[in-house]
DNA sequence: GTTCCTGCAAATCCTTTGCAAGTTC
DNA sequence: GAACTTGCAAAGGATTTGCAGGAAC
């Protein structure tokens, strides 16, 4: 596979160009790595598969990267109990999350009619809408059917 | 007004009896500071609040009294962005919140519907719902009739 | 008296910032 | 060469923990 999101990087090069930054090996790893991991990542197993393929990488240089990713609308944050995780967001419809407190898994779900039902909601009190954040936390089906066993990995 | 939160007073009291945890001036200030208010407090207005009565009161003692506050069912955590804001939990039904991006301004809601839909798609993946977080932020009708004024005050 | 509480200071955890050296344009 | 990046170390902010003295039971 060559083509790891191919859009995304030219969206970013575009990013940077506008905004007068410079490309780096630093960054294009970041973002190509972020690109092939479809897990949702959190700031240190982007920075330890990053790190596979260039030692050098710093925690910093991470961070900042993926400011400038959701700058360009590239990636979004989502924050978790304690921390949090980036997912990819180019080009990507919305949808909230199940987490699963004992194995840590993600699984995404959307919906329209909650989103309708939220708009109407907001309209009805002049609320004007700018994001959102709908998490459900619980089991999953392979931790709910064996209980008592493996804590959360986080 | 003598009886504020009267009942979960109650509850605290039997909560720490059930421990063998003790009563304490400073958490029966707390909890009373907590429950006359109103609001969705953080832990410094709790704190501010709480000190103006007894002005020893540490951080430290709030941050562990809302534990057991939460622990005792009589508090629940709202993590928002960047810091936590705490309310009443005791015999409330469950509800979801507006916040607003500009002026910090929290409004509750609730919607069975959606909460019906939220149950149907979990049970379709096997989840075990334990909890979710929804949270809907943008800008209330005030601050979204005066554009470009005041800014956040968290 | 024993056990639990409290406040302080120190320690954590996660994230951001200052800065000198290295890169990109 | 000017402007931007990087990694490190230090700084920040929020929350937790260790501990000695104080209160509750």
């Amino acid at each position: 596979m060559k083509a790891a999101g191919r859009e995304e990087k030219e969206v970013f090069a575009r990013y940077l160009a506008r905004n007068r930054l410079k490309r780096s090996e630093q960054r294009e790893v970041i973002l190509d790595t972020f690109l092939r991991s479809e897990r949702h990542l959190s700031v240190d197993d982007l920075l330890q598969l990053a790190q596979k393929r260039r030692s050098d990488i710093g925690r910093t240089t991470v961070y900042r990267t993926l400011k400038l990713l959701q700058a360009a609308g590239l990636a979004q944050e989502l924050q978790l109990q304690g921390h949090s995780r980036f997912e990819r967001d180019y080009k990507r419809k919305h949808h909230d999350h199940f987490i699963c407190n004992s194995c840590g898994a993600i699984f995404e779900f959307s919906n329209p009619e909650i989103e309708r039902i939220q708009d109407e909601t907001a309209a009805g009190i002049g609320f004007v809408i700018q994001g959102h954040r709908h998490q459900i936390f619980g089991l999953c089906r392979r931790c709910a059917s064996r209980p008592a066993q493996s804590e959360a990995r986080r």
